[in-house]
DNA sequence: ACAAAAGTGTTCACACTACACCCATGG
DNA sequence: CCATGGGTGTAGTGTGAACACTTTTGT
C-alpha cells in the first residue's frame, strides 16, 4: 500500500457495478437484482459492490462478477465512471461500471433466487436505481462497437455454438434482422470457425451443425493484415 | 452531500489526469508538466488534479482544464478509470482520465512557463509518470473513433479554417496520409461546411479559402438519416 | 407428404481508391 | 516568369445489400 504523499483530505467510496450480459431465448438479457440495502432497499439494480482498499478496480469487478455468477475467466470491460455527486443519496459514491458477458448454458439458476436476482430482456427493463439505467446504455453501446471489431460475440457460448444461434444473438445485440447468407458469407470468409461432426437437433428437424471459434485460426487472419469485422 | 448509509470504510482519493491535445505545426500535441510533487517531482506528467468532495468528476475535470489553458467550453470526454493499486506510489488513488481539444490558435502561452508547461508532438513523448503514458495510448484511440463518427474534428479550430489544414490535422490523428481529393470530395458531399469569403494566405500565395463548421446544416444532414464520417 | 428450419450463389449499387493536371499569386 | 501550394474529375475496384429456392428429417 503506497505511502500517504498527499494532504488532500477528500476521499470516496469507490464502487463497481456490472452490467452483466447473457443470451437466452433469442434475446440479450442481464442480470438484475433487487437491492439488498437501503436506501432504494428492494428496487431494481444492477450487480454492485464497493472496491476494498487493497484491489484493482478490476479485481473489485472480477470479485462482484464471481460472487453472483460463479464463473471463472468472464469476458469483463470497462465501460467507464460515473462521478455526479448525487448520483447515490446513500452516501457520495463514484461508481465505476463494467460489463461482463456471460455463458448462460453453464449458468446455475440457484443463485439467482439466493441473490434475488432475475434475467432481464433489454427490451424490459424495468427502471434501475440511480444512474444505473444510463449505465446499462453506455455499456450496450460499447458492447456493439466491440463485437463488430473483436471477436468477443463468442464468450457467450461454452464452446460450440450454432451458426443459426449466432445469428439470432448477433441480431439480439443489434436490434436488426440480417440477411442469412450475407451473414454467413462473412463469417466464412474470415476461416475463424470450425465446423463439429455433430449437429444440434433441438430446434429443427434437419439439425445445425456445431461451430467453435478457432482461436489459432483467427490469430493467423489477424497476423496476414485482416481485420474482424462483424 | 448525500447521508452516510454505508458503513464500508475503504474510501480513496480520485484524481482526474487530462490528455490535452492540440494541433500546432502540422502535427498533434499534447500538453505536459514537469510534475511539482513529490514522489516523481520534476517527472513529465499530464496535467492533473484531486476531485473535491462537492463536484463531480466532470466538473472537476473542467476545473483542471480551465486551470491549465484558461480556455471556457473546451470539448472534453472521459477516457476510463484506471484504478490499480501500486498504480500512484504516493498513496491509494483512482485516477480516471479525460481527453479534450483546446484551440492553439489562442492559446496563451504565457500559462506555459507559469506551470512549467510543454506542448509536446505525440511522436516524441517522453517516458510519464505512473500509467499516464496507458492514459493517453487509450486517449488517442478513442480520439480516432470519436473523430471518425462525429465532427469533433472542429474543435481543434476557434471558429475557421482551411482545407488543407483540415486534412493536416486529419493526417496528424491518424498518422497517415490521404488523398486530397478524396478527402475534399468527402467533407463536400456531407455539406456541413460554409465557405468564407476570406482566405488565409500564410501558407502560400494563392492562398486557401476559410471554411466554418454550420451546426445547422450538420443537425439537417444527420436529421435526414446520413451518418457523419471522417 | 408436409411442416419447419438449415443451408447455399449471384447480381447490383454504391462507396472507396487511385491517379494528374491547371490555377492563382507573391516574389 | 517561375516556384509554391490550392483546387478540381473520372474510371476502376471491392464491399455490402438484396434476393429465392433446395435439402433434410421427424412427425
Amino acid at each position: 500500500m503506497p505511502a500517504g504523499f498527499y494532504p488532500h483530505d477528500a476521499k470516496f467510496l469507490v464502487a463497481v457495478d456490472c452490467i452483466i450480459f447473457g443470451f437466452k431465448n433469442q434475446e440479450l438479457s442481464i442480470l438484475l437484482t433487487r437491492r439488498p440495502v437501503e436506501p432504494n432497499k428492494g428496487e431494481w439494480s444492477l450487480m454492485g459492490g464497493f472496491m476494498d482498499e487493497n484491489e484493482s478496480l478490476d479485481k473489485a469487478a472480477e470479485k462482484v462478477l464471481f460472487r453472483y455468477t460463479r464463473q471463472k475467466g468472464i469476458y469483463m470491460e470497462q465501460v467507464g465512471a460515473y462521478g455526479e455527486v448525487e448520483r447515490d443519496p446513500g452516501d457520495r459514491v463514484v461508481s465505476v461500471a463494467y460489463y461482463a458477458l456471460v455463458r448462460l448454458e453453464e449458468f446455475d439458476t440457484t443463485l439467482a433466487s439466493a441473490f434475488d436476482a432475475k434475467w432481464v430482456n433489454i427490451h424490459q427493463l424495468p427502471r434501475l436505481v440511480f444512474d444505473h439505467n444510463r449505465m446499462v446504455d453506455d455499456a450496450l453501446q460499447l458492447l456493439r462497437f466491440k463485437v463488430s471489431l473483436q471477436p468477443i460475440i463468442f464468450e457467450f457460448f461454452e464452446g460450440k455454438f450454432t451458426l443459426p444461434s449466432l445469428q439470432d444473438l448477433w441480431e439480439a445485440i443489434y436490434q436488426m434482422p440480417v440477411d442469412k447468407r450475407n451473414f454467413r458469407k462473412k463469417i466464412a470468409a474470415m476461416g475463424i470457425l470450425d465446423r463439429l461432426e455433430i449437429k444440434d437437433k433441438s430446434s429443427s428437424k434437419r439439425g445445425a451443425f456445431y461451430y467453435t471459434f478457432n482461436r489459432q485460426k483467427y490469430d493467423e487472419f489477424i497476423a496476414s493484415g485482416n481485420r474482424f469485422s462483424l
